[in-house]
DNA sequence: AACCCATGTCAATGCACGTTGACTTATGCC
DNA sequence: GGCATAAGTCAACGTGCATTGACATGGGTT
């Protein structure tokens, strides 16, 4: 909220490209987080200290934002955040937590979802999302038989943001160690080439 | 649609136990395909061949048609079908195929899925998981750590029954050997108890 | 046949939202 | 300093929705 906020260096100040990606990034914020039907423009404006109407003036309606915020989201790719060596533990445990845990590196990850299971969304943005989502994992695997272990991570990394999603809560003792444990062992399946 | 009508067993008669397994079925099926906050209740009893006011008087309101809806759509669990066993390079198999293939297995699960992504429904869902997901899977498995493990096991089920719903059609060739090799030593490490 | 309650119908209310146009104010240029 | 234009504000409109209570009607009971 408040550093989204902050992307306009004064709030009394006239800066539209910063206005403009103040609201982008709260946009990508609440679409992410609430999906495309949940989320109110007038929620996107507040978080972004600004007004309603602007949103119509620099992106033109909801769905435009919409689409804009799913390019942005896709431009920041998600997974070079990632060390491909460590992150079958690292993503393991960041799904053992809550789902508001580790939101600066999933964001990404719940846009996307978000963007392919909304009814709204989903029909026109399923083909490009695979295309764009399976694309850099399998570059990101570099390696024979990638295509088929690219799916494979989708589904499971896909998988574990539902779940994750679901749960609402962050697990706690012996089961999150046994889930953190599996988990890292199930991804580690599918990262390592062999 | 009219089939759901014909619940009713004549649309003059006067009965309410089958107006009101109409209206249930009928949400079960837009719930299902649209979630929860696309689906409007005009549009269910419409589909019922009823009126509005009587989703209030049967169920009370949207929220306790949906939890309804849930608990219908949960009493026939998937998982009951497969063999411990062999479940892995079955199961692997099965999501290597197109969506439309193993529709009577996985039909309950597009409920859950809309249920899943949606804000206004995601803590409904939780107990209803508690109950009737995670728990089959815990006796199941049959085993210690079992509770983490069934978490781990229920988010790669719906990661690939997600991935194959997204994907629209069954792969083909090496893509397809690869994803089932790989699918199936992931499961096979959450499934073994060791 | 008359009555009564369950069943079904209808219209109104209030709310949340996206959209829109008119209005106000700051900023930079002449 | 004054002006033109960009930047920001405000209130209103229309729409779709869940909810609600009042009203109508069929069908079983006496």
């Amino acid at each position: 909220m408040a550093e989204i906020r902050a992307l306009r260096r004064d709030p009394r100040r006239r800066d539209a490209v910063a206005t403009r990606a103040a609201i982008l990034a709260a946009a990508r914020d609440q679409f992410g987080r609430l999906g495309y039907d949940c989320t109110a423009l007038r929620d996107i404006a507040a978080a972004a200290g600004a007004d309603v109407a602007l949103i119509k003036r620099y992106f033109g309606g909801k769905e435009a934002l919409f689409t804009e915020a799913l390019k942005a989201a896709f431009r920041s790719d998600f997974l070079a955040a990632w060390d491909p060596w460590s992150f079958p533990r690292d993503f393991a445990t960041a799904m053992a937590g809550g789902p508001n845990e580790d939101e600066a590196r999933t964001q990404s990850f719940q846009f996307l979802l978000r963007a392919a299971t909304s009814p709204s969304t989903a029909p026109l943005l399923n083909a490009a999302i695979q295309e764009r989502f399976l694309e850099p994992i399998r570059q990101w695997l570099g390696e024979a038989d990638a295509p088929g272990r690219a799916r494979a991570l989708a589904a499971a990394v896909i998988g574990l943001l539902v779940e994750r999603l679901i749960r609402g809560e962050a697990l706690q003792g012996g089961e999150r160690e046994a889930f953190i444990a599996r988990v890292t062992a199930m991804l580690e399946r599918i990262v390592t080439a062999a």
